[in-house]
DNA sequence: AGCAGAAAGGTCAGAGATAGTCAAACAAAA
DNA sequence: TTTTGTTTGACTATCTCTGACCTTTCTGCT
């Protein structure tokens, strides 16, 4: 088991203490675990993405931070499907599909899948190549999901 | 938390007491918190902006002051206001603050401001070049609010 | 009125404090 | 051996704080 994982528990179990939100310094970790600042940086691009259900802010400058939200899983499983099965490309017909189901089903509110939809209309999008717009797609919709489960 | 921090704080809750309207002197909250002048000018610029939903004005001379002015305004010119403010780029932090405010003043619902702010982080637009982030960010946090208006 | 000095606030660039990026070296797994 | 994941560090970007110098306004004196 590498520094990363060892990090990638520590963070995990503060999570836990902190009710699923945390702020903590990159460097203070850094120091902590004999590492690299950096290798903080990994391990957040790996073990706290979007897919595994965080959202990590940060900011630089004195008195800067990295904040790491745990969003709430124990509500939709539903979700949680739909999450799954968008795959790593999305295009605009099935994105409406998706989240009007969500709507009908009030797993989502009206005006947020609403707003999701529009968000990745192609409106939107335009300025994106057409061949990485579904893509794009697939991310922001799963990254928005994942956030209301 | 650095001494901006603490400054901006205490302002927030003079506004609160002072019903959104404060008149203060630059050189007493200096010495109050034991900080060079100009360090008020950082704080006003960056957490007091039009974009923060404040106003400040000042004068000089002897009986100089700034006054800070908490702005509300109707949805509508609020959303105006707010979609002609943003140009052709937007980053993440500006957008987060944006969205807080359209939340803070009830033009949306913190769902909704939420999954747009979640839509447009910094992860789930990790697949776009980092030199174009900006621009689409701008791009779809536009058309939702057109959207929304 | 005109002027000088005092009493504010404004600007800007540099130093310090953090965090982010990227590619190369290294390690583990397939 | 090929592929994928990890670790490092040099370089970069951003945020904060400070101080020297500048501009505006007020007040009192002539």
């Amino acid at each position: 088991m590498g520094i990363s994982d060892v990090i990638a528990g520590f963070i995990q179990e503060a999570l836990d203490d902190a009710d699923g939100v945390l702020e903590l310094q990159r460097g203070d970790l850094a120091q902590r675990f004999n590492c690299v600042p950096s290798q903080i940086n990994y391990v957040m691009s790996t073990r706290f993405s979007p897919e595994h259900g965080y959202i990590v802010e940060s900011r630089r400058g004195g008195g800067g931070y990295i904040r790491i939200t745990r969003v709430q899983v124990d509500r939709q499983t539903l979700m949680m499907h739909v999450i799954n099965s968008i795959g790593d490309t999305l295009d605009y017909p099935s994105a409406r599909a998706i989240l009007t189901n969500l709507a009908q089903s009030e797993a989502l509110s009206v005006e947020v899948a609403t707003a999701l939809l529009t968000a990745v209309s192609e409106g939107a999008l335009r300025t994106v190549p057409q061949e990485k717009r579904d893509a794009l797609r697939a991310d922001i919709v799963k990254q928005v999901l994942i956030h209301f489960v």
